[in-house]
DNA sequence: TCTGGTTGATGT
DNA sequence: CATCAACCAGAA
């Protein structure tokens, strides 16, 4: 060695990087660096961490970095515990997009992270205990005194102490299912216990291969003699073709005892495979054929270019309800896919139905992947996978499925665009549909964005020429639009003198419906039975205990609840402020308007659909069958019923109750209604007979519903629009909502005034803020809740602020969990 | 968010 | 003076 000095550098830069930075599951706005051991991970590949002090507690995160930078002197370097992953698990360009949605959305990198992936499954979370030195000798000495220990209070819990601690003593690991098992030691016990440092605990998390195995059993040699039982399996298993799935065969027929005796007699084998193997094939069985009407041809075709162009584009498809967009999607991927390419079908929550899951299968065989969200966490890892692999090259979900690592994606449709559910209301809050567009630029793919009532955003867009736009304009097969008939229900109320909730005219219609053995819709939007309950003497209405929020009273249930939290209390017959026994029950809600109708119609067959009778996508599915079926004659709902599915029969909808919503105090009550107003009319007449609307109001005059009568989607935008310029409400702002809460209400007034002040102080060009103002919930799930509007000419303003803000505010000791930044806020509660 | 360590109030 | 819950800071 010629060289005296070390030249330790560069020698460790031949034996390969130091050190990577890990992206974790944690409200942190950081990555974190750790040493590297043998295995070298790489970027976008997963790798587990021990994270937090003292407790060896591990967690899975994204790295985002390998490097051999040397860490800050400050910090003391933990190591990767295990590397999961060799080749990436989030490509390049989707660790960009978590990077951008992190920055825009003001969420930590890890978190995004962690909703871009469905692979909670393969990460098994499991722990340990040892017994210390500590925890031996206190045996040691209870065993000696004998029960004379003093154990004033809780001695039965001491008692479950010793039990844990006597399981343990010869000092093995145990797992924490065996403890619990064998001692029936609560969660409290075994805290107790860490606490006195008297056991220890281990992290002994780790990966667990995400394929689920499944057991076939596979026919050899049958012997001559066998019994009946026996007989019949074999029988079985030869006409299935020597093979079968064991979870099929068993049964009745077949006991455990029988199988082993025919497997030990080399009668057959059990072998198990993994289940992406075994999933029965699905050959695509229908080739799409439509008629497609002009319009339809024309908005494929531009489609087409688009995608075949490999330039980012947004098309706008607004067309109205039963002009066919689905049969465009479906034809515009089929197209992809017979290019070789990829493409995304994002649809809203309700949307997705086992049905419709069928019906994709049909026409898209193996090649779709469904992420449905009735799915376990292990069979969404397994699509996710499917996707991965190239095995699927269409996607199609709801919100996280924007994410979907599809193979050479080219085209993304987001279906009903204007949903709500696209937002996520919990961090990260991104906009699904936005994020399509971000990631479709980056790869130079086509997004379609369809609805029969566009968001303004979008509309705004597709106005100024920066999406195209493509109209279909009317139903297919010449089906005319509904006729919507408006009743003025204070009219109403002056005629007959009473306050109904059915309009005569509604009445005759629902009557005339009935005898041509057609169906009907009616709306009303308010669960429960009585939408609120009042004392007559004292006047205070009964609140939930935890918000501000009038309890519904449910008639089924027999109980008030609350629909913000779900508290519950029992119905009460005085008045729990004043005593007195004038408790009224006032307002309607779809329960109570069911038990109407049964009366007024009770040869007819009923059905409810809402968040009470729907619990699931099974109940969804049953009652929305039953419906196509023609088993229910009228279908009473919420906005549930309101969402695009086809039900041929339909010929009448009702609106019973739909522009409460007017007089909110929010900027898109008008455009909510709108859309709720004209999706519900569209459910009518989609069939051979034509529909009709009846659309009870109390606001009769106000444009929106005067144009969602007139099916006049651009009137209604071009006259919101104004609204929303006039007043810089967005799309002509950006808007963000910054809610402070606490549930101390002096706390939550101390930070809401401390922000308001530094805003004021602050210098912040281009952006208003409004606030601080209470919520319009103050009070939500026992927090006490005050916000600020802040709307702003340019985005990069805004989170700069927001930013400004932020930090601000954690330097000020405003706890973290106290402040929620919602970017484009699509809902100001 | 989670967790451990700290601190101040409560009670024997 | 011990015990516990509410509070706070740090996480590599």
């Amino acid at each position: 060695m010629a060289n005296s000095a070390p030249e330790q550098p560069q020698l460790l830069a031949q034996q390969g990087p130091l050190y990577c930075d890990v992206a974790l599951p944690v409200p942190l706005d950081a990555v974190f660096t750790y040493k590297l051991q043998s295995v070298t991970p790489v970027p976008g590949g997963r790798v587990v961490v021990p994270f937090g002090k003292g407790s060896e507690k591990k967690l899975s995160g994204i790295v985002t970095r390998v490097h051999s930078d040397p860490p800050a002197a400050n910090v003391k370097l933990k190591a990767v515990a295990q590397v999961l992953d060799t080749a990436p698990v989030l490509d390049e360009k989707l660790l960009a997009l978590g990077k951008w949605i992190a920055g825009y959305y003001l969420a930590p990198i890890g978190e995004v992270y962690r909703t871009m992936l469905p692979l909670q499954a393969e990460f098994r979370r499991a722990f340990g205990y040892r017994i210390t030195e500590l925890g031996s000798e206190a045996l040691y000495e209870s065993a000696t005194a004998g029960s004379s220990l003093r154990a004033k209070k809780g001695e039965e819990h001491q008692l479950a102490e010793y039990a844990v601690l006597d399981y343990m003593a010869d000092g093995e690991l145990v797992r924490e299912p065996s403890v619990k098992g064998a001692t029936g030691a609560t969660r409290e016990v075994l805290r107790t216990l860490l606490a006195k440092k008297w056991i220890v605990r281990e992290d002994l998390s780790g990966v667990r291969d995400a394929r689920r195995f499944v057991k076939f059993a596979v026919l050899k040699e049958a012997p001559e003699k066998l019994s009946d039982k026996q007989k019949k399996v074999i029988e079985t298993l030869r006409s299935a073709g020597g093979r079968a799935r064991l979870a099929d065969l068993k049964g009745p027929e077949l006991s455990q005892s029988s199988l082993q005796t025919l497997v030990r007699n080399g009668a057959i084998e059990i072998v198990e495979e993994a289940a992406e193997n075994a999933v029965p094939s699905m050959k695509p069985r229908t080739t799409l054929e439509f008629l497609f009407t002009e319009a339809q041809q024309q908005a494929l075709k531009h489609i087409h270019e688009t995608v075949e162009s490999q330039k980012f584009s947004v098309t706008m498809l607004h067309g109205v309800t039963g002009s066919g967009k689905t049969a465009v999607y479906l034809a515009a991927m089929q197209a992809v896919l017979k290019a070789g390419r990829g493409a995304i079908l994002l649809v809203p929550e309700i949307g997705l139905t086992p049905g419709v899951a069928a019906d994709l299968h049909g026409i898209f065989g193996e090649q779709v992947a469904i992420l449905h969200s009735s799915l376990s966490d292990d069979e969404r890892a397994e699509q996710w996978h499917r996707i991965r692999r190239g095995e699927a090259r269409i996607a199609v979900g709801t919100r996280s499925a924007v994410f979907a690592p599809v193979h050479n994606l080219a085209l993304i449709i987001v279906d009903e665009e204007h949903d709500h559910s696209y937002k996520q209301d919990e961090t990260p809050r991104y906009h699904a549909r936005d994020v399509a567009a971000v990631r479709a630029k980056a790869l130079g793919a086509t997004v379609v964005l369809g609805s029969a009532t566009p968001s303004l955003e979008s509309y705004n867009n597709a106005r100024k020429g920066k999406y195209r736009l493509i109209e279909l304009p009317d139903r297919v097969r010449e089906r005319p639009l509904p006729e919507v008939e408006l009743i003025d229900m204070r009219e109403e109320f002056q005629a007959t003198g009473k306050e109904h909730v059915l309009s005569r005219k509604l009445i005759e219609e629902v009557t005339a419906c009935q005898e041509r053995g057609e169906q009907a819709m009616i709306l009303l939007n308010r669960r429960g039975y009585s939408a609120f309950v009042m004392c007559r003497s004292c006047g205070d209405s009964i609140e939930c205990a935890n918000c501000a929020i009038a309890l519904t009273f449910h008639k089924r249930q027999h109980k008030l609840l609350c629909h913000y939290c779900g508290y519950q209390q029992p119905v009460p017959h005085v008045c729990p402020k004043c005593g007195s026994d004038y408790v009224q029950f006032l307002g309607t809600g779809a329960e109570k308007l069911e038990d109407m109708l049964r009366s007024a119609f009770p040869q007819a067959r009923i059905g409810r659909m809402d968040r009470d009778t729907v619990r699931g996508h099974a109940d969804f599915e049953r009652i929305l069958t039953a419906f196509q079926a023609g088993e229910i004659d009228l279908l009473v709902g919420t906005q549930m019923i309101a969402k695009g599915h086809d039900v041929h029969g339909v010929t009448l909808v009702g609106v019973v109750g739909a522009d409460t919503a007017l007089s909110l105090p929010d900027f898109r009550a008008a455009e909510r209604t709108f859309q709720l107003l004209t999706q519900v009319a569209g459910r009518a007449g989609r069939g051979d007979a034509p529909g009709k609307v009846v659309l009870q109001t109390y606001f009769p005059d106000h444009y929106a519903v005067q144009f969602a009568a007139a099916h006049d989607f651009q009137g209604f935008a071009e006259k919101e629009l104004r609204f929303r310029s006039y007043m810089h409400y967005p799309p002509f702002s950006a808007l963000a909502n910054v809610l402070i809460r606490s549930d101390k209400l002096e706390e939550a007034l101390a930070y809401s005034g401390l922000l308001g002040r530094w805003f004021e102080n602050t210098r912040h060009e281009g952006v208003r803020v409004m606030g601080p103002a209470a919520a319009s919930i103050v009070r939500l799930k026992r927090d006490y809740r005050y916000h600020f509007l802040l709307k702003a000419k340019s985005r990069e303003a805004l989170n700069a602020l927001l930013r400004e803000m932020v930090q601000f505010a954690t330097a000020n000791r405003v706890p973290r969990t106290g402040i929620i930044v919602d970017v484009d806020a699509q809902s100001l509660l």
